[in-house]
DNA sequence: ATAGGCAACCGCCACT
DNA sequence: ACAGTGGCGGTTGCCT
């Protein structure tokens, strides 16, 4: 058992040459930083290059990697940051490095147009995959089969995760510190990062007009942080719309422009978010959790929660509990 | 588990 | 002509 745990908690990350220096940084900063106060299961970290010799990496930098293909094989978790270029081909020892990898249980995780490089291995096909938003229509173009989620920062499928453009890899890889190690450990990293441990919303939000009115996006995240803030209470749109001072009509539009999803959407996310919370780090009641997420009772907190995180909410507390103590 | 009521959502279009 | 706004009404989906 003992060893599963470990195997699970080694961390590869492929380098090849042109390597992307920023999600490359990104995945050593969550898994490769020592953390003692995350006690002795911390993961491990190796970096192996799928080519011989010097690389290049961008910046003009170039490196040696000191991992072999065995680190790779014995992996709990690979990840692929991001990739030289999307018509770059990928070369066939690295896809069949990859299956086999994942065919010894490893987790397959991409970061931006890493997801190219998984979706050569043939690890995508008929699952949910995203990308960064400039890639996203080559990506479904390319590969037809792959159910591609162009508003999500990133796509878990239990064995393969992918995550959006650049900064949306940090995103992926707190959400598998929180998968491993739970939500406390994860906000502890997030902090350390000075980062959002969740961030809410799509990835539309990136792509619309930058910032449309300094005003308004100021007074709509004012609005957005009340929310938040008294997430137990009831809200109606046009109230919400009269404190911003625009229609209901206008107020969705740009609702949904700036965080990608209709207002009750992310309303609902955060709620459901708040409750996942409170089920690991308290042990209060379903009704108590419900009542101070501000879901209308234990019925729609399981009925909720079991469609966003496919478990429901008491199977989901023992699975941590258990995980927490293992 | 199902039914009805009511708010949210969103396409359409006329109006600034 | 053009971009953004907001009202209307049909559909969707949440809650009881």
């Amino acid at each position: 058992m003992q060893h599963l745990i470990d195997k699970r908690r080694r961390v590869v990350v492929i380098a090849y040459d042109g390597l992307c220096t920023f999600e490359y940084g990104i995945a050593y900063e969550v898994f490769g930083l020592p953390r003692p106060e995350a006690g002795p299961d911390w993961y491990s970290f190796k970096t192996v290059p799928v080519e011989a010799g010097e690389l290049r990496a961008s910046g003009g930098l170039s490196f040696k990697a000191n991992g072999t293909l065995n680190d790779l094989y014995n992996a709990g978790l690979v990840i692929v940051p991001g990739w030289r270029g999307i018509d770059q081909p990928v070369p066939g020892e690295l896809c069949e490095s990859l299956r086999r990898a994942h065919k010894a249980g490893a987790r397959i995780v991409s970061i931006c147009s890493g997801v190219f490089v998984l979706a050569a291995a043939g690890l995508l096909d008929n699952r949910r995959a995203t990308t960064h938003w400039r890639f996203l229509r080559s990506l479904s173009e390319r590969h037809p089969t792959i159910k591609v989620e162009p508003n999500l920062l990133y796509t878990d499928e239990g064995d393969v995760l992918t995550s959006a453009g650049s900064s949306a890899g940090i995103d992926v890889c707190l959400h598998i510190v929180r998968t491993d190690f739970g939500t406390k450990i994860a906000n502890s990293v997030a902090r350390r990062l000075v980062m959002h441990s969740h961030r809410s919303g799509g990835q539309a939000q990136f792509i619309e007009q930058p910032v449309p009115n300094e005003h308004e996006s100021h007074r709509f995240s004012a609005v957005l942080d009340c929310i938040r803030a008294n997430i137990a209470a009831s809200f109606e749109i046009e109230e919400l719309a009269a404190q911003v001072g625009m229609s209901t009509r206008t107020f969705h539009r740009r609702f949904l422009a700036i965080t990608g999803m209709p207002p009750l959407k992310w309303i609902n996310e955060e709620r459901l978010r708040r409750a996942h919370d409170l089920l690991e780090t308290s042990t209060a009641s379903l009704e108590d959790i419900a009542a101070a997420s501000g879901l209308s009772g234990t019925e729609s907190l399981r009925y909720h929660f079991r469609r966003r995180f496919r478990v429901g909410p008491d199977e989901y507390r023992k699975r941590f509990a258990w995980r927490a103590t293992s």
